[in-house]
DNA sequence: ATAAAAACCGATTGCTGATCGGTTTTTTGT
DNA sequence: ACAAAAAACCGATCAGCAATCGGTTTTTAT
């Protein structure tokens, strides 16, 4: 088993994102930016920060008394990973179904993504044929 | 909300995986399938061909006596719709991830993956030129 | 020392997938 | 038509996990 099995609830990803939107912060710095959406105590929000902690998503220091929490990786990184762990589960290569994924996504895609993809296909495509060369 | 929140358990998707390969198969001839690996009775295997058919991904037609059920979709359009389900839940669009999870898959791809990938660029952009043009 | 703030702990709730056995319904073979 | 077999159907349990909270202990700052 790849043992990536990522998996996050609704609360943790709107505390991901206060987290990458601003860099770091407290659990009380977290509460009071999530508490207007979410009718929520501050244990609660200490809940979710300890368990994306464990989870290995978030750093903490702890300024003082507190623990300051901040991302341990970058969204897209995260967002990475969720999809490696939903396809990881099929048996074999998980080629085909990220290229189909793709596939959707790029029917509504514009150009200059499609422009970055093509200049990440075009390194990889180098670094190959630079390994078969060497 | 998109609403799509797709999830997939263990056994569903070993299920589903048999009938991609197989095409249509009834519970009786599921279980001998998958109760090799899995030590599992009959009922156990119904619920799980009952749940994947609420949720959409199967169809079945009752032929005598048993259902005989077959995949709704294809193996890569439940693998795109699991990553779009994982990403969707993000604020904003999902260009990033996907983006950032080609980028990680890319370091790991072949060159016929490559080929294909480059080629759904092609078409997407050839799509879109068509559109200004017209 | 004392009060405030935070961590820490444990408990509850709700959801969902996996699992099963028992009951009812349907089919089939004689 | 009837009995046996097969399958659907039903409901129940269990386990894991995210969300939620309040109470207790620990730490800090005045």
């Amino acid at each position: 088993m790849s043992e990536s099995a990522l998996n996050l609830g609704d609360l943790e990803i709107a505390v991901l994102e206060q987290l990458w939107a601003s860099g770091q912060m407290d659990a009380r710095a977290m509460h009071q930016r999530v508490c207007s959406s979410r009718r929520i105590s501050l244990s609660t929000v200490q809940s979710a920060l300890e368990r994306l902690y464990r989870k290995g998503l978030l750093v903490r220091e702890k300024v003082s008394h507190a623990y300051v929490y901040a991302p341990r990786m970058a969204r897209d990184e995260v967002m990475a990973r969720l999809v490696e762990a939903a396809l990881d589960r099929f048996d074999g290569r998980q080629a085909d179904g990220l290229l189909a994924a793709f596939a959707g996504y790029a029917e509504h895609a514009d150009e200059v993504t499609l422009d970055r993809l093509e200049r990440l296909i075009a390194a990889r495509k180098a670094a190959l044929s630079e390994r078969d060369d060497g």
